[in-house]
DNA sequence: CTTGACCTTCCCACCATGGGAAGCTCCATC
DNA sequence: GATGGAGCTTCCCATGGTGGGAAGGTCAAG
């Protein structure tokens, strides 16, 4: 099986399995003689394994990780769940992260008219003015 | 105002400010006679608006387009208005994205016993195996 | 034998940021 | 006046994950 082939039935990119070849998170794949990288059944379910892992948005150095212990069949549970509960904190911060962006953007949003004048509380936000944005005398948020 | 005493100020560190410069969302700095970038009370306050403005996970090019609006003073609202309603919807889905990440891990997580065993839940999940992984052992993908 | 799809390697791009080297400037202290 | 250290300059490199594309070899179908 050609590197398209295996591919499109990873859904890992050609380009993509190269490079992980290439950063040794994928072993050196077997050649044809003409040189074309030649993947088997084995493979394929590594590629999967490792786009099911980028799914589930770990990085390329835990999926690392989470391959090694794959492949060793006396690992103890205990370590891959430690692995995917620091990802799932990670993940949790950067929640936190965009939720609070989302929450003081979607505020100044629904503050602007958005109409033809110019007067704008997004804009009065970010200069740092202080302007009546709905943080003045009444509802704060 | 050198760089440095910029940087402090307005919480964007010196490489930034000569990078912002560099790829144009600065105006050249003035410099003093040995060539030393010079900020005044204008600078720092575009300074801060980028800084307040990355917070709220602006990319680069969107903070161009606020800058000009900004600095359009007969600039209608709505446009403003249209650009953070365009990075709001970014944000929803990149939450939406990490959420089911994480809603999907932290099944997985839960579903691990995370003991001195090897068999787990985590592992036969991204191998493809439906194993009885809160899946209930007959389904089949 | 040609054509077109596929493969190879290699370099460059994105985005935002940081690290560090080599060399110059400024200021305080001796 | 000399010296030392902090701060500035430019320039190159790295990160992480992915894509684009060029130049050239290969394979299969017509």
């Amino acid at each position: 099986m050609n590197i398209g082939s295996a591919a499109k039935a990873s859904g890992v990119s050609a380009k993509m399995i190269r490079h992980y070849e290439g950063i040794g998170l994928l072993p050196q794949a077997g050649r044809s003689d003409a040189g074309y990288r030649q993947y088997g059944e084995k493979d394929l379910r590594t590629l999967q394994f490792i786009r099911r892992s980028r799914d589930l948005g770990f990085s390329l150095g835990e999926i690392q990780g989470l391959l090694g212990l794959w492949q060793d069949r006396a690992r103890p549970s205990r370590e891959v769940k430690a692995l995917a509960k620091r990802h799932l904190e990670f993940l949790d911060r950067k929640l936190e992260e965009l939720q609070s962006m989302k929450n003081a953007l979607s505020h100044l949003v629904s503050c602007c008219h958005g109409d033809e004048r110019p007067d704008c509380p997004i804009l009065e936000n970010l200069s740092g003015e202080n302007g009546s944005a709905g943080l003045a005398g009444h509802g704060g948020r």
